[in-house]
DNA sequence: CCCCAGGGCCATA
DNA sequence: TATGGCCATGGG
């Protein structure tokens, strides 16, 4: 769905009307957008869009005066330096994301997502690569559980997605839905209601699609194996002593958790 | 072969 | 409210 070149980024952006292909690449002193396929009909929008995505007007500062305030954090601050929330506006996906992911190793559910991007996503194609949108609700409403399962996904999450999807094409789920509701604990509310969203899902999608910068995943075994590592939480652990740690963080604890999951990665 | 993975639901007590 | 089984598959 993106695609990181030698020094710059390509996707797609949804568009009001067609999808664009847009490239991302830094100069000096700017990033620069560019589109390379599609008319660059709504530069207004993109701009936003891009901001949107990689969280770009944000001061992160702070969250590294914080970090360094624990020696055994402020590596984070040196290691990751500029890393951003990259983010997923498109709230359909970042449900479906969720729920294909849940419980099973990240390569596997990365395996999932590609085969329903690349089977039901609008694809453009340029430079010999596919660039994919996320499937609509629209288009996945229509497509069975039974079809699902055929893509290896189990009966459940198979029930959930289509479920989701229903709420989206009946539009009684949307990002513009959730905002009006006012304050985070109603939309975690909300999502929480619907089957196969639980507390960590929820709080997962209002920190990639809406922003929040508080929230904490409870229960996630990456976030507990990060804790534990850098000195923060005893292995047996329980959700005080999560939040003992989080709460020294406070408006950063969104930031938090994606440093600890960076930690965690293999690669770099 | 075993255990676990960026969970959530359900039955049981 | 808390605990344990279950889902289903890949990777270590």
């Amino acid at each position: 769905m993106h695609r990181v070149e030698r020094d710059a980024v390509r996707r797609l952006f949804p568009g009001n009307k067609s999808p664009q292909l847009i490239e991302i690449r830094e100069n000096a002193t700017h990033l620069l957008i560019d589109c390379i396929k599609g008319n660059f009909s709504e530069p207004h929008h993109i701009r936003r869009f891009v901001v949107e995505w990689l969280d770009l007007d944000r001061d992160i500062n702070p969250f590294y005066r914080l970090l360094q305030q624990d020696p055994d954090l402020s590596d984070l601050a040196h290691q990751f330096r500029g890393f951003r929330m990259v983010g997923i506006p498109d709230l359909f996906e970042a449900l479906v994301w969720c729920i294909l992911g849940q419980q099973i190793n990240l390569s596997f559910a990365y395996t999932l997502k590609r085969r329903l991007v690349e089977r039901f996503g609008t694809c453009i194609s340029f430079a010999q690569h596919n660039y994919f949108l996320f499937p609509e609700p629209s288009v996945l409403h229509h497509v069975s559980v039974e079809d699902l399962r055929t893509m290896q996904l189990t009966e459940k999450k198979a029930q959930y997605i289509k479920t989701i999807s229903d709420l989206f094409y009946h539009q009684q789920l949307s990002k513009e839905k959730l905002k009006g509701l006012g304050s985070e604990e109603k939309m975690l509310e909300e999502l929480i209601a619907i089957r196969g969203i639980g507390e960590w899902t929820a709080n997962y999608v209002l920190m990639k699609s809406l922003r929040a910068m508080n929230r904490v995943p409870y229960g996630d075994s990456g976030i507990n194996g990060a804790l534990f590592r850098l000195k923060q939480i005893p292995k047996k652990n329980n959700r005080s002593e999560v939040d003992k740690v989080f709460d020294q963080f406070e408006g950063w604890k969104t930031y938090l958790t994606f440093y600890l999951w960076r930690s965690n990665s293999k690669v770099l």
